[in-house]
DNA sequence: TATGAATGAGTTTTCATTCAT
DNA sequence: CATGAATGAAAACTCATTCAT
């Protein structure tokens, strides 16, 4: 069985004394994706980890916390590289195209993590840190929102629903990022990228729109 | 707690006999849409199936294959309904929006079958009936090639790498979908269906396509 | 370990479909007896019945269940010998003799129920068969009454607090039969019934009081 | 949750330094009457106390061992009320009149430390202190034994069982006091000191006692 | 074919207790 | 003396599955 580095939870819990919490998340996160979530003993992580039950309940209450606290180390993760790339951008056509590569990258380089993100989501949205949830939902575009509210203004950006404009630029990415995670297909995401940027830009790009 | 009609399930067993094993099918529905698929209890089926335990196993073996038969007659559902509107089709513009149209439908009236179509995927894929699934996975967008290579043949859809024409025609209405089964979003998607329909079209389109 | 006899409980569950549910209360009382109430884990029971886990619960709900299914059964073994007794009393006096010498002997008789309903009454109490535990008090001493009053009518009865009555009648009694069962006196409750008849008959009685 | 002065365990740790454990001995009892003896953990007195686990373990060995040490704490407490009162009799009739008057009122006014000495008993008499309950349970009456035989020996007492005289005496004072811990009953227990006081002596007087 | 009582392996979770600091 | 993180044995309970009727 493969095990992943403490080092992907760096950000959630930094600290020499935080190791051994390091140490479950990281087993759990190589059980899940091994057996799958409902599948994966508590037993089987506490082995994984050369941890008690005791301290893995000690720390994280139950089996739905430690989901839980992965979920959002997950999530962190995943932010900490893409919210920086976007910031950066300096035209709405360059926000997106960051977003998408950042977005296939991470998925690319941390399927284990990826993968736990998308099972878990369920899990955790019908247990009781599905507030943590949304309120997490509501700020993963929030840098988007202004370059996409000034290219509608400007003309570049179709006047689409709002509810629209994040399932018609992250949509293609998502799904075949989870073909991908699932074995239904080989190329690897990162090497379409580039096809993802672009039509996710005419998706919602005006015809007469100047790149920026 | 909602029961559903056995109508759904008139595709796969038909005749008057299979009454019995309909009803199954629908209580396994309304409860894994209640409670989620692992939650669900056989013995909870069987209270809201009027039903017993012994018949549960007799008609479909296990818990496994109740779950594989319900998740095959939501995808015949589904794709009783999306195939004959893509062979009616007589453009390759026309057939990426019957697609989208008829996907959109499909989920927003029969958000359960949707719901569970997406939650069973992953009990089915590593289950027995992987295969199965594989098989269908390849048909599901069959129809559809020869209108893609058509196009590409005739420069009016781009040359993209295989893989990835399915994500980014059905990506966007999928993760809208998704959205809105899960209660993230609040407009039906069929009220989205001509900004999803013109985005497909758009994300494979040549800049000179005629929309034919 | 001694076993018990299922015939305690055959005036709960008559028939002969019963005989493993009999079984199961059987060797509940006999572990219950001889390790104590949480002490004794449903597995232990499961052994000495030569059961399963499940039937237990199939039948029981949980061990709560099992504890209170148990409890009643004694009491309606207790009062099936009491009441009857009481019933055929021509005479207060004679009334609370029958009390006194029939509980005593049933005390004498089934130690383990005795101790058992000595023991469980919190559990019991403070469970969700409570209610049907305060409707058992209110029945108890309910043959008695008329007794009672009808002596304080008469004279032959102290007027006292109605509160008292239970207590002064029965209370020396089920002292002497709690010492008895926990092994802090030797001599059987039912080497002493008569001093136990006739001090309850001198706790409630007027001076001038006939014995009828 | 209510807590309990400190100084209901005078008698056992004098001294300014004994503070803490009179804190833990406080918070362990509120605990107790509210959850249960046996579903009180030791989680919960640690908290209640404000203390640590660590400083239990150091200053009671064990959860029976705090168990124990509250029970005789309890017992003292409660003995160091009613011998006085006894010591203080002049005749047998008055002895009895204070012994079932303290306690009625020791009861009435600490419910929780009765309610515990109770609840307990059971587990102290099956635990490594069973001997010193033992040796209590001798000295219990030891005062009133004089009284009782130079009764008997003048005439005014009747001569019943030896073993019997305890429960005669206390024993509708203890039914009565159960039920009322436990809610059957709303009237006090003093309320009825005078009706148990007069009951206690007439159980065991004989016909012509003086009341001497 | 239908039924549902019986089974028991397997899970999560609790909690008294220890011990390094 | 005090602390509280760590331990792991043990318990209650679940539930898919079987099979005699």
């Amino acid at each position: 069985m493969q095990t992943f580095s403490p080092s992907h939870f760096e950000s959630v819990e930094p600290g020499p004394r935080k190791e051994h919490k390091r140490q479950i998340l990281s087993s759990a996160l190589a059980c899940f994706d091994e057996f799958g979530i409902e599948a994966t003993t508590v037993e089987a992580i506490r082995t994984t980890a050369n941890s008690s039950v005791g301290s893995i309940y000690h720390h994280f209450g139950n089996k739905e916390g430690l989901i839980a606290a992965l979920f959002f180390a997950a999530l962190d993760d995943r932010e900490n590289l893409i919210r920086p790339r976007i910031r950066s951008a300096e035209t709405s056509h360059a926000a997106i195209g960051h977003l998408i590569h950042s977005y296939l990258e991470w998925v690319t380089n941390k399927p284990e993590l990826a993968r736990f993100l998308s099972n878990a989501r369920h899990s955790v949205a019908n247990g009781p840190h599905s507030k943590d949830l949304t309120a997490r939902n509501k700020q993963r575009f929030g840098d988007l929102q202004k370059w996409l509210a000034l290219g509608v203004e400007n003309g570049s950006i179709l006047p689409l629903p709002k509810e629209t404009y994040a399932s018609l630029l992250i949509g293609p990415s998502e799904n075949f990022c989870r073909a991908w995670l699932t074995g239904r297909v080989k190329g690897k995401p990162t090497d379409y990228a580039d096809v993802f940027a672009d039509a996710a830009w005419r998706a919602i790009a005006s015809k007469n729109a100047r790149r920026d």
